[in-house]
DNA sequence: AGCACGCCGACT
DNA sequence: GTCGGCGTGCTC
């Protein structure tokens, strides 16, 4: 379009107003469609305050062009966020009905979005000098710089590449340098999509899957549905490297736990280009440079967790997400996005396949792939012949329990550890106790800031509340009736390690929880530590899943039966899908494994459908309950939630937000009602909830209502969100 | 969210 | 007599 004198810029700002904010453009500039994606700086607010922005629009001015400060830099030469991303990132704006400018703040990395050049991303490589082409062609002496000599003969390798195959190629490029048959140098372009290592043969399940993935064109969602074991990596690898081959850049999605060394390290060795890692854990610099290497084709595949969903896939071919049931791809503050649901709607405007692996699926995936939505893959048995563990539920009614456990898990844990095997007991509460009680008048040790019950820690002798932080000395005598007898109620991991320990004194022990597990890799070295001795592991939700612990043949879980009567309407899903994960840690194709579930309520509908039919059963009967109560994915929800200092703000701004909603067919609103933990870190909390068959009306309902909300002078008195699809209730 | 403007308590 | 509390209003 033609720049006339009052043509602005519509710039989106990270500020949480929802809308864009209308400049002229530099003086003496054109503008033109082409500044649409750019960065620029502007003035913004009183005094001298500065802006980064990414230009959204360029057109007449709304309010007639009078006033409007200047733009002051244009800060890329060529849109950053152009086409297919800017789209879906817009969609993800109108979705959740967050501001465009806050997803574009969320979106980007760090650097980028406060406005800094884009990083350099020039790969360092090796190639042969004529002279060390020559010697290759000449018989010689084998030897580590030999081959890298021949692997360079075929073609120059990035430094990336090289880390990726071998550990100690440097001493042999610096040989070859020496004798000045190889040269370090800056690689142009793109990593050259080599063939992929060969893998191990397909089982005809895996090759079915694979084939029909590749059938068709365009968009395809795809659900690969099958067990801990059953090859669904050896898809996705296949899956990429086929993409690769194509010339196309993959992106691959894992969960905040599943990123680990051993993870990549298996993508990196089979695959013939770089593979990039992105998570929260990457220095800024880091991110900004995987991101913009994306951007620029320079690297093919990335792999990440929830935010990696953001990267630009300029020549897209396919887009993974692992364990897509995996509660982590749901961002819980800020924009609460879900990245499995942006995949698939990134995946549709690019026009990729989209393979959704789990051996839980999500019900709402599951629900798609039964209704012919998405393609239903599935993978039968587990690789090599391994058989699925024997699982035998152990009635702990009237038994006496010593510190959680029964005779029973202990005997079973005993056989384990006689047949020099490992064992690990599952508990998915950390700490001492889960509650400090006196045994005289009932009295409990309670959080003074939240609605909960302190956690017992360090033996009993320290109370931490695991909702707020808050730590506490318990006291020597109940305040209540003075007496004595106060006892920690319950076991978590910590005590049941040293119920453990007292029982089997010999054994070796870890335990694994947020407790002794602080850093990102200290699983790793756990259980590289650990290695394949005989030995218990105790532990929380963290040693669920990845991981590979080739001598674990049994699997107690000994915290049922909280899952089992939750309030969330979720509950009984998680649940099945925890189960389903930590069994599969048992049992390999040499060593059956076994797997205890010790519960109060063996008569449990939930256990005896995932006994008898397994996790597709439990589904099945999960999605029929989810129909009759009208909950997800049979209905869609919208959660207004509310906190503030005290009770009566918070209240008044939900009473306010219910009057200025106007009602719409098919769209109910519930509440206020307090959160199901309604006062937490010293705040007061509630919530709205909405829900609706269909989600047009509902959509249209938070577009009417947002503004309104913003509007309400009781908004300012309380933190609250919008959560679009809550993933929990609380 | 920042940030500034604006009217009421304990300090040099 | 000031420094500063955070209430409320605005940001092209």
């Amino acid at each position: 379009m033609p720049s006339t004198p009052d043509t602005a810029l519509r710039i989106a700002l990270p500020v949480p107003l929802p809308r864009a904010f209308d400049y002229r453009p530099p003086a003496g500039m054109d503008v033109d469609a082409g500044w649409i994606g750019c960065r620029v700086r502007v003035p913004f607010g009183r005094g001298d305050g500065e802006q980064v922005g990414v230009v959204v629009g360029v057109g007449p001015a709304e309010g007639g062009g009078d006033g409007l400060k200047p733009v002051l830099e244009r800060l890329d030469a060529a849109p950053l966020l152009g086409g297919e991303l800017f789209e879906s990132l817009r969609w993800l704006a109108g979705y959740y009905h967050a501001p465009l400018g806050e997803v574009l703040a969320t979106a980007l990395p760090g650097p980028i979005r406060a406005g800094q050049p884009l990083p350099e991303t020039a790969r360092h490589g090796w190639a042969l000098t004529p002279a060390g082409l020559a010697a290759a062609a000449a018989p010689g002496r084998d030897g580590k710089p030999r081959r890298l000599l021949l692997q360079l003969a075929e073609r120059p390798l990035g430094e990336d590449l090289l880390d990726q195959q071998a550990e100690d190629w440097r001493a042999a490029a610096r040989a070859l340098a020496e004798r000045g048959l190889a040269e370090r140098l800056v690689l142009a372009g793109r990593p050259e999509p080599a063939p992929a290592l060969p893998g191990p043969p397909l089982m005809p399940a895996q090759a079915q899957a694979l084939a029909a993935l590749r059938e068709g064109e365009g968009f395809r969602p795809c659900l690969l549905e099958g067990v801990t074991g059953s090859g669904k990596t050896e898809v996705y690898l296949q899956a990429i490297a086929d993409c690769l081959a194509a010339g196309r850049q993959a992106l691959v999605l894992v969960p905040e736990i599943g990123l680990t060394p051993q993870a990549l390290a298996r993508f990196r060795s089979r695959l013939g280009v770089p593979v990039l890692a992105y998570h929260s854990g990457l220095a800024d610099g880091e991110r900004a440079r995987a991101w913009t290497a994306m951007l620029r084709g320079e690297a093919r595949v990335l792999v990440g967790t929830r935010s990696a969903v953001f990267c630009p896939l300029p020549e897209a071919g396919l887009i993974v997400v692992d364990e897509e049931h995996d509660g982590s791809y749901k961002q819980q503050d800020g924009i609460r996005y879900h990245a499995r649901d942006l995949a698939l709607v990134r995946a549709s405007k690019l026009g990729v396949p989209v393979l959704l692996g789990s051996a839980t699926p999500s019900l709402e995936t599951l629900h798609n792939a039964l209704s012919g939505r998405y393609r239903h893959l599935r993978l039968g048995q587990r690789a090599g012949g391994a058989r699925p563990p024997a699982v035998r539920v152990v009635d702990i009614r009237k038994r006496p329990l010593r510190n959680g456990l029964s005779e029973d898990l202990l005997e079973a844990v005993g056989r384990c550890l006689a047949r020099g095997e490992q064992a690990l007991v599952f508990k998915n509460r950390r700490g001492y106790a889960p509650v400090l009680i006196c045994h005289d008048c009932g009295w409990s040790a309670h959080c003074k800031r939240c609605d909960a019950a302190m956690t017992v820690h360090a033996g009993g002798r320290r109370l931490i509340c695991h909702h707020c932080g808050a730590r506490a000395t318990p006291p020597n005598a109940c305040p209540d009736c003075a007496s004595l007898a106060l006892q920690p109620q319950g076991a978590g991991t910590e005590r049941i390690e040293e119920a453990l320990a007292e029982r089997f004194p010999e054994a070796l022990m870890i335990r694994v929880d947020r407790e002794t597990t602080r850093r990102r890799d200290a699983i790793e070295k756990h259980l590289a530590d650990f290695g394949d001795r005989s030995g218990i592991l105790v532990g929380t939700q963290m040693l669920a899943k990845g991981h590979d612990l080739p001598r674990l043949t049994l699997v107690a879980v000994v915290g049922v039966d909280e899952g089992l009567f939750s309030a969330d309407f979720r509950a009984g899903e998680k649940l099945a899908q925890l189960l389903i994960q930590v069994a599969g840690r048992a049992g390999r194709a040499q060593l059956p494994g076994e797997v205890l579930l010790q519960t109060h309520h063996p008569e449990h509908p939930l256990l005896n459908t995932l006994l008898a039919g397994g996790y597709p059963a439990v589904a099945a009967l999960q999605l029929a309950e989810r129909e009759v109560a009208q909950f997800p994915p049979y209905a869609h929800l919208a959660l207004l939630r509310a906190e503030a200092p005290t009770e009566g703000d918070m209240q008044g701004f939900l009473r306010e937000a219910r009057e200025a909603f106007v009602a719409r067919e098919g769209v109910q609103l519930n509440g206020p009602m307090p959160a199901p933990m309604a006062r937490r870190a010293g705040k007061a909390r509630g919530q709205i909830l909405l829900d609706a068959a269909q989600r047009a009306p509902l959509h249209a309902a938070l577009h009417d209502w947002l503004p309104k909300l913003q509007a309400l002078k009781s908004a300012r008195r309380v933190r609250w969100s919008l959560d679009v699809d809550p993933t929990d209730l609380y």
